[in-house]
Formats: C-alpha cells, sequence, structure tokens
DNA sequence: TAATTATGACTGACTGGTCGGTCATTAACA
DNA sequence: TGTTAATGACCGACCAGTCAGTCATAATTA
C-alpha cells in the first residue's frame, strides 16, 4: 500500500513529468482510449494537479505531438544546406537517423499516433504540415535536384516527388507498429534497396 | 416531423443497410467518437434494432472492416498467374486498380481506419495481415522475381522486398487523408515515376 | 534560531453528461 | 390470433472536468 507523499515541485518539472506520462500513456493506447486518470497516476499525482497545468484533454494532446519539433529536420537541413556532401549520403542519412531517432526509439508510437488521430485534430495535422512535411519536402527537393543535375538519379523526374522518398519511411512505421508482430521487416534492407534504387550505382565510372 | 413507419426487412438487406451505415460514421469520425445510435440513425431504424444483427460495437467494427476483402487482391492475383503478361504491367495495372478502387472512392477511409484502429483491435490486424498483406506480397514477390529474372529490374535485389512495391500506395492513401487538404498530391505521377524508377526503361533493347 | 503565519500546489470526492447495451412493449405480418 | 421484428425508454458504467479543503514549504516575526 504505497502511500504516496505530497510533493511540490518545479512547474516546468511537473510540466514535463505530465508530458512523459501522457506521453507513454497515448502511446499505448491513443486519444480516446486514454483516461486523465490515467496520465495523472502515471505521473505520480493527482488528476486535479494535471489542470493546474494543462486546460483539458485535448490541450495536453495538442501540446505533446506539436512539442516532438522534428530533431532530425533540423540535422537534415544542415546536410543539405553543405553542396559538398553528396545528396546520396545525405539522403541515406535521413534514413538513419530516422531509424535510430524514430523508428527504434518509442517515438515511432507517436508518429502513429499522428498518422492515427490526425483527423480528429486538424490543428495538429496542419502544424505538422506547415512545420514539418513542408519544409522537409523542400530540403529533399533541393537534394534531389542536385542529384539530379548531377546525373545521379537513375529517374530524374522522381526530383519532382519528393515524397517518394519518405515513402519508405512511412511504410516502415506502419509496419513496425501494425505488422511487425506477425511477420519482419528489415528496415536496414528496405532503405539500402530504396536508396539503391533512386541512385545510379555508386562505382559506375570509379 | 417524419414519423418513421416500423418496416420488416429481409435479415440480409437489413444487416448490409446497417453495415452501409455503420461504413459511413466509422469512416467519418472513427471508431471510439461513433456512437451507436449514430449509426442506426443513419440507417433509418432504432438502436436497439442494430443489436438484433451485432452482439456489440466491436463486432460491427471488425465485421465490417474485414468484409470488405480486397476485390483487388484477386484481379492482381489474376495477372500475376498469367506468365505471358509483363510484370510491370501487371504492378502497374495495381496501382491503377488501388487508385480507381480504393484511393477515389470512399474506400480509402477504410483503409486509414485500419492504419488508425489497428492496435486496437488485434484480431482485424492479424486477419488483414493473414488475408491481404501476406498473400498480397506473395504474389508481388512473384512478379519481382519473374522480372529480376527477365534482367527488368534496375536493382533485382528489390525483388527481396515487395513491401517497397506498397510503399507508395501506403504513402497515398495517408497523404490524401491527412494533407491533401493543404498541398496537392498528384498520385498518377507519384506512381507513374516510382515504376519507372523500379524498372529499367521500356525501349532499351525493344 | 524557533515559533507563527501565509501561500498556493496539490488532492480526490463529486457532478453532469455521455453512451453501450437491455428489455418490456408494440406493430407488422402470416 | 400467434409469431416475430422493431422500438426507444431506461439502466448503469464510465469519465472529463470541478472545487472545497489540505498541507508542505517559505516568509515573517519574536
Amino acid at each position: 500500500m504505497a502511500e504516496r507523499k505530497r510533493e511540490k515541485r518545479d512547474p516546468q518539472q511537473r510540466r514535463a513529468e505530465i508530458l512523459a506520462a501522457a506521453f507513454a500513456c497515448f502511446s499505448e493506447r491513443g486519444f480516446a482510449a486514454t483516461r486523465m486518470e490515467d496520465v495523472a497516476t502515471r505521473a505520480g499525482i493527482a488528476k486535479g494537479t494535471v489542470y493546474l497545468h494543462f486546460p483539458d484533454k485535448e490541450a495536453l494532446f495538442t501540446e505533446l505531438v506539436s512539442g516532438i519539433a522534428s530533431p532530425i529536420l533540423g540535422r537534415i537541413e544542415g546536410l543539405a544546406a553543405n553542396e559538398a556532401i553528396p545528396p546520396r549520403f545525405a539522403i541515406s542519412m535521413f534514413y538513419t537517423l530516422f531509424r535510430r531517432e524514430v523508428l527504434e526509439t518509442d517515438r515511432r508510437h507517436l508518429l502513429r499516433l499522428i498518422l492515427a488521430e490526425g483527423p480528429m485534430f486538424p490543428a495538429v495535422t496542419e502544424f505538422y504540415h506547415r512545420e514539418i512535411i513542408s519544409k522537409g519536402l523542400g530540403v529533399l527537393r533541393t537534394l534531389l535536384a542536385r542529384a539530379a543535375d548531377r546525373g545521379e538519379l537513375r529517374h530524374p523526374a522522381i526530383a519532382d516527388i519528393p515524397q517518394i522518398v519518405i515513402a519508405p519511411a512511412l511504410l516502415s512505421i506502419v509496419w513496425m507498429t501494425l505488422f511487425e508482430a506477425y511477420e519482419h521487416l528489415d528496415t536496414q534492407k528496405l532503405f539500402d534497396a530504396f536508396l539503391e534504387t533512386l541512385f545510379v550505382p555508386e562505382g559506375g565510372a570509379k
């Protein structure tokens, strides 16, 4: 019978603890099935306390999914800015970062959340498109155009459709969270093969 | 004040009407936010009547998503069985069917539902993997192997990862249901460009 | 330094409303 | 008239959000 001690906290820290708990709960059960009391319990506080930091459930949710502003995006933007870095390497780096920072961490659940609950929260979707997707596609477009110029693409027309680059990433997320239990997908192989398909072989004229 | 006449129906027909209503409701609002009374009203009947045909909400949902057994799968299986049909044409046909039968119809919402609610209904996910995904991947594997044998793939190793073929389809579904409102994606171009990337150019050695 | 008071973060029982599922009653049909 | 399908009022579980009260801590005073 663990007696819970009343404990004051730095508001910032408490807020962070609530967000962490909410992250875990929403990841596991989605928006609708998560009870505010679950979040509170997980954060080790009482239900009412949550409401001292967030006006309502929806605000907690949107704050959460918006707050995980892609650290990946920044890294890729950096790589793309440097013209000395081969586009193929930059995109390969993107996949590597994606695997390491999203696919193989709990963040993958968050990405699923956005896919799953998106239509219920247009504000979140709009935010994601504006802040992540559209910027990311811009970077990819630059990289693909550069690769096309240098004759590195097997089919230069894909430079117009940068979405194609994120297709395998999306697939991997969906697969991992839905079907991995029934059939394993080797994401390393997936990304490698895809890169190899997009770009002309490296050793072509060594 | 439209008075609703009590009306007996052929059970099969009634059942179908309920499923159609459920399809509309679940598509629009997801599982949690759909009320059984919404479904009933939409079907033009009283709430209790729904329960004469389905034991509970979950059964209605799983019946619905399982029942839309892919008509596409059969068509593709047919194309793959005929070795005279070029693999590239078969896969191109797959994309065309996918666009016409899923992406541009209300069925796209159903596919989203499976993505979104999948983890909450393992039985549905398992069913989909067993009946659709694993069979579909089998067909694709056959097609890709044949294409590789004939030297038609730019990168033969992808024959091992048939998932790559469904990546753009998945992307198109997600894009259409989340971001299309903010930024248009030309799915025709997406699929065409992707095909062109997978396969060696047609006119190579006519 | 020790006792007293003020603060506001924290608590959890409670409320109001929602919704899945039931069943006694009623209408339609054979 | 007896049988069957349909109805919708009703039940009870559930849960987001509230708020009157509590208490750990800090500030003030002696």
